[in-house]
DNA sequence: CTGTTAGCGCTTTCAC
DNA sequence: GTGAAAGCGCTAACAG
């Protein structure tokens, strides 16, 4: 805790109530433009600061935001956070992160946290393993501003900011159909979330305007509460896939996580990429092009999806006006084409 | 911010005073038990939870930590506020965590926002940029206990936490060494900062204890505070070293970013690793083995990393012992040895 | 234009 | 064992 000077100091220094001086420095009109000048001149001088306890404990108010994601120690949540970042900086709220580590008790644990230390508002992208939203509607109607990122749900009504995760899907599945491949095999998440899902469904719909027949035994979803039952998932459905009669020739990935472990697992395991199996899927890595083939991937604007989710709880919070018509935004995926999707010979 | 119920609400609720109240809720022995259990119950109830703002405002401290690292979006510096993560929550203190990019400027503003925000304590990790210190000695001489992490140097007397980074990068040359690779190229950062100098010199005394010659030639040391200016220095000199009459057969690349980007440039540019050019690097990243061939590490503990500067720094704001004969720390790095150091033909 | 006063919710002497 | 009162630093009526 700092121990700057306090408004009294100069009140005293000064020989003006602390009153004038509070209004002085949040230049209130009240106050004359001489009286202003030498108190900013002293505050400036002697570095004064102003207690945040003290004025939002007044105010009733803290100028902090709760952020929740999964985790810190991932590439795709660390870019949101980016933007959540830049945001609140730019409007000089402090942002509290926690992470949930996929866990819906630790979840409600970060949540408990927060509201406890007194945030303005919310924002949360919910762990996979969330599927019971009533604690988080409880604060809502508690009169917490809440804000949903990336991993949306329809089970609350909230402003939401996410990506428009079936058109990713249905053009990383088309691409692949375009290049030649048939028989696509698909991985995805154990998830309530709308994020499985809609990426499932544009899988579904591109193999259907494609007219190619969808094959239950090419679908897996994986345990996505722990990176070693990740990795176990991963490779017994690797394995299965290659081990089939007819193998897929080409995989889609639907998250960061999967995306990079399957192509650690098909290095392991020594697939040749793409001649044996393609692989496009979901993944920010700045390591796609430093995979060898270079990985390509479905990109999301994780920077721009964190940094607009902090604005508009920013903006809830402080009851501006949000000019957007739908609470829910999509942003636009970007499909990023290298070696890993070679057209088929 | 939370509308909880109040101390008073509780007080007037059950007829007893506020002080009372707050005295059974801290579990004071100047209270009887019967009173404790009956206060208790009442604010279990009615989810009772005490404003953060005013017990700071009251106690002269907020329970929060200022984290400052170069970037939320690095891998490494993620892993490292994950485990800051673990020692803050365990201890129930907030970090705000802000972000410098390696620029001195911002790496100030951020200490100003965080010293202004009230935080009972500092940990940095210092932008490469910075050479001054005496920003932030002022805030150690206004009192602020100040833990340095990953980053070190000798310019300020504090706790610092950091890896061996001297042995770390003696390892991994005379790793190379021991494969038989004699021509080591070398690629760090141009900083002031000792995880730059360490790690150069680590390199320089495991080739002179094998009885190796010293090529200047083969040394390069990058621009690190962007990322394209990063990328174009590295594929000069790149492009530099395998254009010699002798270009150098292996390359140790002595930060996450330069190894990461490095072995990308390999891939693009063509060369054939391990066969043309070996490399090992200290990286963290999870992809290592999702590259190909994949990439031998210097693996640094930046989880634990974080998790003891932060216990260091709660010790020292809560003035416990800090059971340790030397202020500063350092942890062991580990060399992961993969296919990208295969032993030359 | 400036000052007085009260109070945000909590802890902490000091009385009783 | 319990309560009254003061005060942390700030803001905002309300007076003057």
């Amino acid at each position: 805790m700092n121990h700057s000077i306090t408004l009294r100091d100069i009140a005293q220094a000064l020989n003006l109530s602390t009153s004038t001086i509070s209004k002085a420095l949040n230049d209130s009109h009240e106050i004359g433009e001489a009286t202003k000048k030498k108190v900013m001149a002293y505050a400036a001088q002697h570095h004064y600061v102003a207690n945040r306890m003290a004025k939002g404990l007044k105010q009733g108010k803290s100028r902090s935001i709760g952020v929740i994601v999964c985790s810190l120690d991932n590439t795709f949540a660390a870019q949101m956070l980016d933007g959540i970042d830049k945001a609140t900086t730019n409007k000089s709220y402090q942002a509290i992160i926690m992470q949930s580590k996929e866990s819906q008790r630790k979840e409600i644990d970060c949540m408990d946290l927060l509201y406890a230390g007194g945030i303005d508002g919310l924002l949360i992208s919910p762990a996979c393993e969330t599927n019971d939203f009533n604690y988080l509607k409880g604060l809502q109607e508690a009169g917490l501003p809440v804000v949903l990122f990336d991993r949306l749900t329809d089970e609350i009504d909230a402003y939401k900011i996410g990506v428009d995760n079936f058109k990713g899907a249905y053009e990383a599945t088309s691409h692949l159909i375009n290049r030649g491949y048939k028989k696509i095999a698909h991985l995805n998440t154990q998830t309530n979330l709308s994020i499985s899902t809609d990426r499932y469904n544009g899988f579904r719909q591109a193999l259907s305007d494609h007219e190619i027949d969808f094959d239950s035994s090419y679908l897996r979803f994986c345990d996505y509460t722990d990176k070693h039952k990740l990795n176990a998932d991963l490779e017994a459905a690797l394995s299965d896939f290659m081990a089939m009669p007819e193998p897929p020739d080409a995989i889609f990935t639907a998250t960061d996580q999967i995306t990079t472990r399957c192509v650690a697992l098909m290095n392991k395991l020594g697939y040749k990429v793409p001649q044996q199996l393609a692989i496009i899927g979901f993944t920010n890595t700045d390591l796609a092009d430093a995979m060898n083939p270079a990985l390509s991937t479905i990109h999301q604007p994780a920077f721009e999806m964190g940094k607009m989710a902090a604005e508009t709880l920013i903006k809830l919070i402080e009851r501006k006006n949000i000019d957007q018509e739908d609470k829910t935004v999509r942003l636009q995926t970007e499909i990023q084409i290298r070696s890993s999707t070679t057209a088929k010979p």
